[in-house]
DNA sequence: CGTTCCCTTGAGATCCGTCAATATTAGTGG
DNA sequence: CCACTAATATTGACGGATCTCAAGGGAACG
């Protein structure tokens, strides 16, 4: 394996860099300038607006993207953890999403450019974004009909599977607890319910014995229940092994 | 312009299709095997689990893309109209969402592995197909945040504005009045609320003065007003000029 | 050991859904 | 052009889910 030696091996792991740049030339992979960075918890990395165009690799720790609205509430469109790409936008024109790590997180940064030309000499690679904006279309999709058609209990119960699911690299077999350092309030401004509104939820899905989150501590106490009341599917968290 | 005989002229108006292929090379365009296709209203031209790969450009008429739940309800996930592209997936596991005209609809319609192989010896269109990609995802951010956070006026005016600013090529100054196709039904499914509740809410922005829409015509009353009682932008719906 | 988030709980108000009935429009066949 | 039918739109009464306001408790952190 011929990288820069300033990406860490870890960088493997990311299945667009793992898969992708192995076949990419050499000569793209090189020119990425991609480098890894520490941020601390809580930061605003990228705000509403920023000309900037950066493309983050998340190595590890939790983020959310969201957007901020005039009447100061707040939507949260995804929380990208360990594997996601933020940033692939490939639009000059200023986002309206501003990207805020939850923990400290590390990422693998790069200029958007670097990452667009590089794809437009590797097909491969191109594909392979295509692949990942595909995926994250699958999760957005998900996201939406989440908030449009289904109840307190059932939106959260939902979203609290699927960061499951994605903390563990699409399984949820044998998950019956993770670590969640989303508060409440998170929860609320992603699923489109206001913070008290899922605390009372969350009591219910304890009481029902469905899931419980306390202590940041996620615990899956009936997982067919779970999946039945919501109507879970793993498929769309998966990478494609686009050919 | 060299373009296989069996593609109208119309297809040029497509921005992925006019803006990338005239630089693809001629091979690539010339094995794309699109054909031109016009579905009747309401056909479902692609449905959920389908294994089948199409990709579909939209040449005119309205459609819509939506998923079915257990429950029975619906959810639409958005209202392709002209110039719009469907199914840029290039994923092998069967999509969730079904496709469907909602008036008789007119598309540019060629196999997917086409469309990426070609993508994989044009790198322009590679980066025409992103940009795309990232249009359609800035638009369902917007529709996620409109039903994550705005009360069913909110929604149903911002909808409303989104699909004039669409069918006029992303410009609403002069737009003050449209003809739009969907029911309240439509909408409603779209905007997580029922059709009852849609219909309240259009009486009450009809009484206030703000829009209209009755007997399919969609009047813009107070343009300003609706602008800013939904905090509504119109960069999103950009396509990217993207170098 | 105090400050600041975060969580928890209650009471009342509001938005929106459900059920039910009717009117209006669009489509179809005679 | 008319009669019939189905889809769509409209309205009212009622109930439920969720929000707002308010207060207090618990956990994390300097």
């Amino acid at each position: 394996m011929e990288f820069p030696s300033r990406i860490s091996p870890r960088v493997l792991d990311i299945p667009i860099i793992g898969k992708a740049l192995s076949d990419a030339d050499k000569a793209s992979a090189n020119g990425l300038g991609m480098i890894l960075k520490r941020y601390p918890a809580h930061t605003i990395i990228t705000r509403e607006g920023d000309g900037e165009d950066r493309i983050f690799f998340v190595s590890s720790g939790w983020s959310c993207i969201y957007t901020d609205l005039l009447s100061g509430e707040r939507q949260i469109i995804d929380f990208p953890a360990g594997g996601d790409v933020i940033g692939l936008r490939t639009r000059r024109s200023p986002s309206r999403v501003s990207f805020k790590s939850i923990t400290e997180l590390t990422v693998f940064e790069m200029a958007a450019k670097a990452l667009t030309s590089a794809s437009e000499h590797s097909p491969t690679l191109a594909s392979r974004l295509l692949s990942v904006a595909a995926r994250q279309r699958a999760i957005l999709i998900e996201h939406l009909t989440n908030i449009g058609r289904r109840s307190g209990a059932e939106r959260v119960a939902h979203l609290l599977l699927e960061m499951g699911a994605r903390q563990h690299y699409g399984q949820i077999a044998n998950i019956n607890a993770y670590e969640c350092p989303l508060t409440q309030h998170d929860l609320a401004d992603a699923l489109g319910l206001t913070a008290i509104h899922v605390n009372r939820v969350l009591k219910e899905l304890r009481q029902l014995g469905l899931l419980s989150f306390q202590h940041r501590i996620v615990e899956i106490l009936d997982l067919n229940e779970i999946i039945n009341l919501t109507d879970f599917s793993l498929s769309y968290l998966k990478y494609d092994d686009f050919a």
